[in-house]
DNA sequence: CAAACGATTTTCT
DNA sequence: GAAAATCGTTTGG
């Protein structure tokens, strides 16, 4: 089933990112459909973490989407190179925000490698946020786009991930936030090998 | 209007 | 392991 907005309203930024690993995310573009198992995702929790660019609910015309009410992407690039992709969270004027990270290829594998100029299926094809973001198409464009389809969602499909198998971690690139960057915001599937190999603190 | 800066990835040494 | 690639957003003059 496709995750409902209620999964996104709720206040808990961290419980949803640690919910999202198992969950499929899926982009459906101009008829091309790409699939893939969330397995690493960062918290963001807006007003009060210098690591979010709302912190202290600071809007600007690129933080704008994190205020919307959950359920929506936001997307933005960074580095000028590579497309960012988060689920925003908590109700409207809210700021939270989980970024995934990455994912282990599910559907249009195909299309993927072919987006990302690779010959062979690797882990380097979606993990890390850029990567996987190339993988499935995803573009800044896409920013404030609903995540309840036709163009992105993400699916239950009755994986349950093991509480034991889930690792809580610092957050990548992020060491210029301070005492935030200390904080465990990161999860992941133990073991699997799509998780990116970006390092916290 | 000019300048600095990344929630990263790839390539070269 | 180090450095380049590359540009929209944000901030300062």
């Amino acid at each position: 089933m496709i995750l409902p907005q209620s999964f996104y309203t709720r206040k808990d930024v961290v419980k949803i990112a640690k919910e999202l690993l198992g969950k499929v995310l899926v982009t459906n573009f101009d008829g091309i459909l790409t699939s893939g198992m969330i397995v690493e995702t960062e918290a963001y929790a807006g007003e009060f973490d210098k690591a979010s660019h709302a912190y202290r609910n600071r809007r600007t015309a690129r933080t704008e989407t994190m205020f919307k009410e959950g359920g929506v992407a936001y997307v933005y690039l960074c580095y000028g190179i590579h497309h960012l992709f988060n689920v925003v969270t908590h109700m409207a004027d809210v700021p939270h925000a989980v970024l995934i990270r990455a994912v282990e290829p599910l559907e249009g594998v195909e299309e993927m490698l072919h987006r990302r100029k690779k010959e062979r299926l690797q882990p380097v094809l979606t993990a890390g946020p850029g990567a996987m973001s190339a993988a499935f198409g995803i573009h800044t464009r896409h920013t404030g786009t609903s995540l309840q389809g036709p163009d992105i969602w993400i699916e239950d499909r009755g994986l349950k991930v093991p509480a034991k198998d889930i690792v809580h971690a610092t957050r990548v690139g992020v060491a210029y936030a301070a005492e935030d960057a200390l904080a465990l915001y990161r999860f992941y599937i133990k073991g699997n090998p799509y998780v990116s190999k970006g390092k916290g603190l």
